[in-house]
DNA sequence: CTCTCATATTGCAACGTGGCATGCCACGTT
DNA sequence: AACGTGGCATGCCACGTTGCAATATGAGAG
């Protein structure tokens, strides 16, 4: 076990609070006091108590990430950014998964871990804004993904609709004309499934192409299953279709792959595009196409959002809401020049 | 902010020591008094504060997973079963990425965050068995893993060799006889690559087959672009190969890739096998065959090993060699039937 | 030689909780 | 009536740290 102050104290003859001066690296000891007591320090391998510091300073040094699925390999990447940024303001983070479940993320909002973090980010997946609102007074947090929650809480993203509709042109410019969406999730109230959809359309009508129902699909949530089951849904339908842009990468591997088993040429019958850029799509067979969002700004936006509010939080700054660049990443999947056949019935 | 235990008492008209009796269940509460405090506690929203719990009791809830990178898909969906697992025991998971830096490793296991979790789950990289064993005695440690270091902690993990073998074996009996392998990692002493290289001879010696330096390919990490330029190396090289035996999902994805990208057909051309069953792998193209581990069960069995040492700590039981099941999983990549054209020179 | 000031060191208290020992009361027994 | 018993409630203390205020020491100025 570590020694404490005390017992430091007693070997240097020094009192317990000089050894705390000389751990905190307060101004006003003596040099030579400091050296022997730095020396005990070292010889009884001295290691502070993050208890006790916690009890007493009320910063446990800890940050929850809350999201739906570390295992998703979106929530990895982001999150190994956090890990790694985190270690500038001397946090550690934590993980906490809500599975999506709505009640769940009602609880770990309220008080992750009896309230032992010194600050949350949070990826909402089912919560709607009102019920953010709703929360009791604790740890700064901060929000991923834009929300309606305007105004009430820090939230950082990339300009969805902007990605969004850069993707749809991007579709189009490339000759396609029967450009499908997945991942719409009208049972969900966190907005970003909207507002990627909104950019879908608005890309469409800017074109003059006609869009509806029988080309956007829905889905439970993002998994490569959903993006599967969607895409079987879509050509089974007997749509004619040329494109397809999914919401998420793991949709449009999991289409991909439905397509490909189907006998489909990629992108030579129809082009997909994702939206993530996840290692997996970089290397999948074709290379996927996808919206790229900088995690590691984003994940770094969250982090020193989250540190001035610690920082502040008798004066708390007004909630801001941070846009964090993003670039189209254009593969094998859905190539710029035409690689379209002719869309198939 | 929540109430303490002194403002509940105060509000409810007994003693903090009563409250702290009702809260943590004491049985010799008069049973009016306890529903009286309880009120309050509901009332005032009373959440214990950790970090005194922490100091009080030298408990604190968190439990440490030290691995190379949490963004790596097979750590990310490790990391979703220990998160989920952990809830069981009122863990909380915090995750430690080394980046595979050997002085980063080191330094986590001597003390992660000023000793202030129950317990580690490691999954070393770098370390020598030896220098596990230079460790000071601090909290609790499993490994993830086959490791060495027998007898000095528990350690879980599938039968590597077996699993090689097994794997191999697939591939021979599918009728290939030029078997590369991917992900040798001579450099390191954590011991994975070397077993599953083990099993790998094994099997070809096994059937008969020669087996040698010139298919046997070394990687750095285990990333998907150490994967991709071992099997430009390997093509390169120009030896014949029919099949390659990757010792991770992420590898053979980075070589299928490759070997698609030159022309090859897969498994036409040359079969493709990994190792972990990283969801990726299910959905590539075509999907990939692979060593599948009992993820669920790897998580479970390490939080039950960490949960009885800790609960152990005056009377530490010895250290646990635990076995996990593993299967194989037959996909497209590498088919049972032969699918196998010419070997390519 | 004394007063002041800056530097150096210290003791006390408190953060919120739970272990321990003790106090108190009512009730039943001798 | 005195005593024992068991149910219930409480006060004190310690866990290790740091903020605050107070004190000790020495140097320089008047």
């Amino acid at each position: 076990m570590g020694a404490n102050l005390r017992q430091v104290a007693e070997r240097a003859g020094v009192s317990v609070r000089t050894v705390s001066n000389v751990v905190s690296g307060f101004p006003l000891v003596a040099p030579e006091t400091r050296e022997r007591v730095q020396r005990v320090l070292d010889e009884m391998q001295y290691k502070p108590n993050a208890a006790a510091r916690h009890l007493r300073g009320g910063r446990s040094g800890l940050v929850a990430l809350v999201l739906p699925e570390i295992a998703s390999p979106y929530f990895g990447e982001l999150a190994g950014h956090l890990a790694d940024g985190a270690e500038t303001y001397e946090w550690t983070l934590l993980v906490q998964q809500t599975g999506g479940d709505p009640s769940r993320e009602r609880e770990l909002l309220d008080g992750v871990r009896g309230q032992a973090v010194d600050g949350l980010i949070v990826s909402p997946w089912a919560l709607s804004p009102a019920e953010l609102t709703r929360r009791p007074d604790s740890a700064p947090l901060v929000l991923l993904g834009e929300q309606d929650a305007e105004g009430l809480y820090d939230h950082i993203a990339i300009d969805n609709v902007a990605a969004a509709a850069a993707m749809t042109t991007h579709l189009i410019a490339s000759g396609r004309t029967r450009i499908a969406a997945i991942g719409l999730q009208p049972h969900l109230e966190n907005g970003t499934a909207a507002r990627r959809a909104q950019g879908y359309r608005q890309a469409l009508a800017a074109a003059g192409i006609p869009y509806g129902k029988e080309l956007e699909l829905d889905v439970e949530s993002l998994h490569r299953a959903d993006g599967a089951a969607a895409m079987h849904r879509l050509l089974d339908g007997g749509a004619r279709v040329d494109a397809v842009f999914c919401f998420s990468d793991q949709l449009a591997l999991g289409a991909m792959h439905v397509a490909i088993e189907r006998g489909l040429s990629v992108p030579g019958d129809i082009a997909v595009a994702g939206f993530d850029d996840i290692e997996d799509g970089r290397y999948a067979n074709p290379a996927l196409t996808t919206v790229s969002p900088d995690k590691a700004a984003l994940a770094g936006a969250a982090l020193s959002c989250l540190a001035e509010r610690v920082s502040r939080r008798d004066d708390p700054p007004p909630a801001r809401r941070i846009i964090v660049p993003h670039h189209l990443e254009v593969r094998g999947s859905a190539p710029s020049n035409g690689g379209a056949g002719q869309p198939i019935d």
